[in-house]
DNA sequence: ACCGGTCTAGACTGGTGGTCCAACCATCGG
DNA sequence: CCGATGGTTGGACCACCAGTCTAGACCGGT
C-alpha cells in the first residue's frame, strides 16, 4: 500500500489506470487478470505500477475500493426502521436489495467485479485483501444487524460474524443463480424473486421458535 | 479424461501421483498448485502426465472424484424420513450433517480440497469440472430435496436448483466461518454448533407462511 | 528380426507476476 | 545559472507456470 504515492499521481492518470484495472479484473477475475495487459492498455510502465503499488493484489483492492465508494456515494444511505416490528424491518431490506441489484444490473462491470471478489473468498492468497475490503462495509453490516435485532427480526443467538458469513453465503448464492437463469424479462420477475430471496434470509436469521 | 490409458498404470503408480495431487491440491487451491511440483513429488514425468491426462484441470477432477468417492463409501448411506413431519427430517440431516463435519475434521487435506471446490465455483476456466463433480452428488441431494418435500420440510414455490445453490452457499459460509473460529473443544461444541447451523437451513428452506 | 503401437523423458514455447537499476527530470541551495 | 539530490520512469531481466513436441525406450505380435 503506498497510497501516498499514488495520491501524488495527476488525477487523469489514476482514473485511467483505475479504468484499465476495472476493465481487466471484471473481464477476467482476480487470477486469470494479467497485469502485462493492464499495463498495456493504460499505457502504464511495470517499474510505475509497482512503484505505486505493492502488485496485483495491492491493485485489486484498490480498484475494488473506488468502485465501491461510487457505487454507495451513488446510492445514498439503506434506513432501517428499528421500530415497527420484524415485518417493517424485512420490508425495507427487500427493498433495499432491489435498489442494489437494480443497480448491479446496469453496471456490468462493478457487478462482475464484486462477484469475482466474492468468488475468490477462502483463496489464501487474496485472505489479507478480503479483509480490507470487508471493513470497508462492516460498519455498515454491523448497523443493519443491530437494526435487524432492535426491530425483533434477527436472532440473537449466535455470533453476528457467523449471521453476516451466511448472509452472505446466501447472497453469493442466489447472485450465481440469479445470472446463471437470467430472467427473460428482468423488470416483471425481480421483485419476485427478491422478495423470494430476503424471504429465505429472513428464514434463517429469524429468532428460533417463531 | 484419458481414463483407459489411467486405469492401464499399476495401482501403486496411480496412488503415487494421486496422492502427491491431493497433496498439492489441498495446499494451494486449484489455481496456485503448481504440477511440476506434483511431478516432482511423485517422480512422473511431464510427457507421462500429459499422456494420461489432459490436463491441469483433469487432474484436479480425477483426484476430487477418487477422494470424494472414498468419503462416500466410508460414510455409507444417508437414509431420510419421508415421514414423520418435518421435525423428523431435520433430525436426520443434523445427524448426517455432524457425522461428514466430524469426518471431514478428521481428513483435513480432503477438507481443503473441497473447499478449494466450492471456492472455485464461479471460476470460467473451471466450470466444466465443477458441473462433472456437482453431478456425482447430484442424485444425493436431488433424493433429500424430494424427502424433504415429502416430508411437508421444505417448500415447493422456488425451482430446487435454487435452493439446492442456496444451501450450498451456506454449507460453505458455515464451513470458512467455523474454521476460523476452531472451538477449543470441538467434541462438545460441535453438537451445538451444528444444531444452530441446520436450524438457519431450516428456516431458510421451509415453506413460507409456517 | 523387425515392426507398430504404447509410453516416457525432458527440452522448449509463450506467457505470468515480480525485481532491478540506469537514466530522466523537477526542485532547491548556493 | 549551475549542480546536486531524490522522486519517478522505462523496460530488460528473473524464476516459474501450463502446456507442446519429439526422440527414442520398451514390448507384443508376426
Amino acid at each position: 500500500m503506498v497510497r501516498s504515492r499514488y495520491a501524488r499521481l495527476p488525477q487523469d492518470q489514476q482514473r485511467t489506470i483505475e479504468r484499465a484495472a476495472l476493465d481487466e479484473f471484471a473481464a477476467h477475475g482476480f487470477h486469470d487478470a494479467s497485469l502485462n495487459r493492464v499495463l498495456e492498455a493504460s499505457g502504464m510502465s511495470k517499474g510505475s505500477l509497482y512503484y505505486h503499488f505493492d502488485g496485483k493484489e495491492d491493485l485489486y483492492v484498490h480498484v475494488a475500493r473506488v468502485e465501491l465508494e461510487r457505487l454507495f456515494d451513488g446510492l445514498g444511505s439503506f434506513p432501517l426502521p428499528e421500530t415497527g416490528g420484524p415485518d417493517a424491518f424485512w420490508a425495507a431490506v427487500e427493498d433495499h436489495y432491489l435498489r442494489i441489484v437494480t443497480v448491479l444490473a446496469g453496471t456490468p462491470k462493478l457487478a462482475a467485479l464484486l462477484r469475482g471478489w466474492i468468488a475468490a473468498s477462502g483463496n489464501p492468497a487474496l485472505q489479507q485483501a478480503q479483509e480490507e475490503l470487508a471493513q470497508l462495509i462492516e460498519p455498515w453490516t454491523g448497523r443493519a444487524l443491530a437494526a435487524g435485532r432492535a426491530a425483533g427480526a434477527v436472532r440473537t443467538d449466535l455470533p453476528p460474524g457467523l449471521l453476516v458469513a451466511v448472509v452472505f453465503g446466501m447472497g453469493q448464492a442466489m447472485d450465481t443463480w440469479l445470472l446463471a437463469h437470467e430472467p427473460e424479462d428482468p423488470e416483471r420477475e425481480l421483485p419476485g424473486l427478491v422478495r423470494a430471496l430476503v424471504g429465505m434470509i429472513r428464514g434463517a436469521l429469524a429468532p428460533p421458535g417463531l
